[in-house]
RNA sequence: GCCCCUAUAGCUCAACCGGAUAGAGCAUCAGAUUUCUAAUCUGACGGUUACAGGUUCGAGUCCUGUUGGGGGUACCA
């Protein structure tokens, strides 16, 4: 069914060239949803119009509603209030809304396949020195779902992760192993391998300040100190070994990574992430070399007499900008340069979707510069989808300071609440213990995911303890619920009414305005799904899925369903229960959040 | 210093391209269950949209300035 809105401007434009002879293209005339304690579905805004002195407002709003009755055929009523003209559809145009829904295939959730279009979705991208926190969450989540709204709006989509497994910050966890750990593994510590190597990151962190308080204490200056502390020098070189190929350094790295990897499989597993493809910056920094020395070739970069490899990006508002050190070591930015390069021979995108937190925003706008410059054709679609961090009622997250909310916990934590939860309502009785871990897990997960999702991505979030693991009012939880009560009824419409979902659908002659309110909800998905991928905003989604719960909850306290009046009603209704119910698994399933039938 | 982001109810968040009387949740108070799951629903309370100007028929939204918060800023990632 051809999208609402659209049409009417269509339509209004059609009136406008035939009745005042003015052409408009139809997208620049205002038409939204009419707005709370005014009495339409649609309005058109005609404030605008005056400017092109059609004359007097009532006037232009009389003739352009009669017009529309005319020409769409779906106008019960018009009506102007100061310039908007306010438009109620007929109680028909809306069942037939329902009736369209449900008689297409896949339920008109999802749209159709845009071809010439590929993305790849960049996020996770974890350093290999700690396990994951509540920062990554929400990075993982936003991609995984940013990747799952653009797969539904019909683009080929792909998800990468990209693992930073080489730098400095890699050798000091090595390095305090190494010398503090007297062989111990995470086998023989039991403790979680992705925790294990973190432990010995901070253990770094603890003995290096040590020797720069030490330093400073002797009289010498803080900043000197930083760099001269031994353990600093010894990373350092460590550093540099690794680059070399040194054997041992190589091994122990190798080592440690793979206890990160298998720690971090275990938390991606629970959490539902899985990717296409792992990128490895241990593989593709030597590839970064080699787009250096490229761009030395073509002279968009230039080397200093010390031997260090520069761009100068100042007319384009940014700064001059190293890529390759005076030692010849790589930095971030030429590793990413390499890193592009492989996912483009990999995937030949022309869209690629950097999840990265906000601090990170200068260094985006430079890597899509470079890329620029170096002629790279993907370079124009690179977006960095940039978000806000998450703090805590005390502050900053640190993970040197120990003051992170790790990932494995919060999950543990948030399933014990959804448990105590369930079980204080009262509601596991009959239900099997396995389906139970299950559930609770669900709930867990649900309210977690919601909880980072519905906020604005650019905007830096607060995360309550206390108020994240809530499962009252605008949570996931909250939709859930709504799903798993309209699945109560669909169970025993089953066993009462069991023909009822194939029935034929007979549109009540005159619709009651919670139903009507849920239809045109129901109607908004797929605008909302096109904002969502065209802005890679999953908020959206999150937010719509929590409107149309609201709406459903009010319909399910006042309309009675099985009951109806008439059996006609009986599947009319149901039909619509059936409607919001795949409409919100399939809207949370793009958050990568199941929906219990029950709960 | 310069650059970027941000500021909405006590708290956490909404508000599509600039459109009508800025909406939810939490918290507080008052109600609703012989009726499909009360993790729900209804109502009350709560706002100079940080501040000062400007543009516009119309500004939370755009522009300028100020203030608060955050981030970045040439060899960390």
């Amino acid at each position: 069914m051809e999208l609402i809105i659209p049409r009417i401007q269509q339509a209004a434009a059609a009136a406008l060239k035939s009745l005042w002879n003015l052409d408009l293209p139809p997208a620049e005339l205002v038409v939204q949803h009419t707005a709370r304690d005014h009495t339409g579905d649609y309005t058109i805004v005609l404030f605008p119009l005056m400017k092109h002195k059609l004359g007097a407002l009532p006037e232009i709003g009389q003739r352009l509603g009669d017009a529309l009755a005319q020409s769409l055929g779906i106008v019960a009523r018009h009506e102007l209030v100061k310039g908007f003209l306010n438009l109620t559809l007929t109680d028909a145009y809306w069942g037939e809304v329902l009736r369209s829904l449900s008689a297409t295939p896949g339920h008109g959730l999802t749209l159709p396949p845009r071809t010439g279009e590929k993305l790849v979705v960049e996020y996770a991208s974890p350093n290999t020195n700690k396990p994951i926190h509540l920062g990554h969450l929400r990075n993982i989540f936003l991609g995984a779902a940013t990747a799952a709204i653009c797969k539904a709006a019909g683009i080929d989509t792909s998800e990468v992760c990209l693992f930073n497994d080489k730098g400095i910050h890699v050798c000091k966890s090595m390095l305090a192993w190494q010398r503090f750990a007297h062989g111990e593994t995470p086998e023989s510590a039991s403790i979680k391998g992705d925790h294990f190597v973190g432990k010995w990151y901070v253990r770094f962190d603890t003995e290096y300040r040590r020797e720069v308080q030490q330093l400073v204490d002797e009289g010498m200056e803080e900043e000197t100190a930083r760099q001269q502390a031994p353990l600093m020098q010894e990373a350092q070189e460590m550093y540099r070994q690794w680059e070399a190929g040194q054997p041992e350094v190589l091994a122990l790295w190798q080592q440690m990574n793979q206890w990160v990897y298998s720690g971090m499989e275990q938390t991606y597993a629970r959490i539902h992430i899985r990717f296409d493809k792992y990128y490895y910056e241990s593989d593709t920094w030597k590839l970064g070399r080699q787009v250096v020395d490229e761009g030395l070739e073509s002279g968009v970069f230039t080397r200093q007499p010390d031997g260090s490899v520069w761009i100068d990006l100042t007319d384009a508002g940014l700064d001059r900008k190293l890529v390759l050190r005076r030692d010849g070591t790589s930095v971030y930015i030429t590793q990413d340069l390499g890193t592009a390069d492989l996912r483009y021979q990999d995937y030949q995108m022309n869209r690629s979707v950097y999840v990265i937190g906000n601090e990170q925003d200068y260094h985006m706008q430079v890597l899509r510069e470079i890329l620029r410059r170096l002629g790279r054709p993907y370079a124009e679609g690179v977006y960095h989808l940039s978000y806000g961090m998450v703090d805590l009622p005390s502050g900053k997250m640190k993970s040197r300071e120990g003051t992170v909310v790790d990932a494995d916990d919060l999950l543990d934590e948030m399933y014990r609440t959804a448990k105590e939860a369930t079980e204080e309502l009262g509601k596991t009785e009959g239900m099997d213990p396995a389906n139970l871990t299950t559930l609770y897990e669900t709930l867990a997960l649900g309210a977690l995911k919601y909880y980072l999702l519905k906020v604005d991505p650019p905007k830096r979030m607060l995360f309550n303890p206390q108020e994240s693991i809530d499962f009252k009012g605008h949570t996931g939880t909250f939709i859930q619920y709504t799903h798993a009560r309209i699945h109560g009824i669909l169970r025993k419409a089953a066993e009462s009414h069991p023909r009822a979902l194939e029935s034929t659908l007979v549109i009540p002659a005159t619709l009651l305005p919670l139903e009507k309110a849920l239809i045109q909800r129901l109607s908004d998905w797929q605008p909302t799904l096109a904002d969502a991928a065209a802005g890679y905003d999953p908020s959206l989604v999150a937010n719509y899925c929590y409107e149309l719960s609201k709406d459903y909850s009010r319909f399910h306290y006042e309309v009675p369903v099985l009951k109806a009046e008439t059996p006609e009603l009986l599947v009319f209704r149901l039909q619509l229960n059936a409607q919001v119910a795949r409409t919100l698994r399939l809207g949370m399933a793009l958050l990568g959040i199941d929906m219990p039938e029950r709960m």
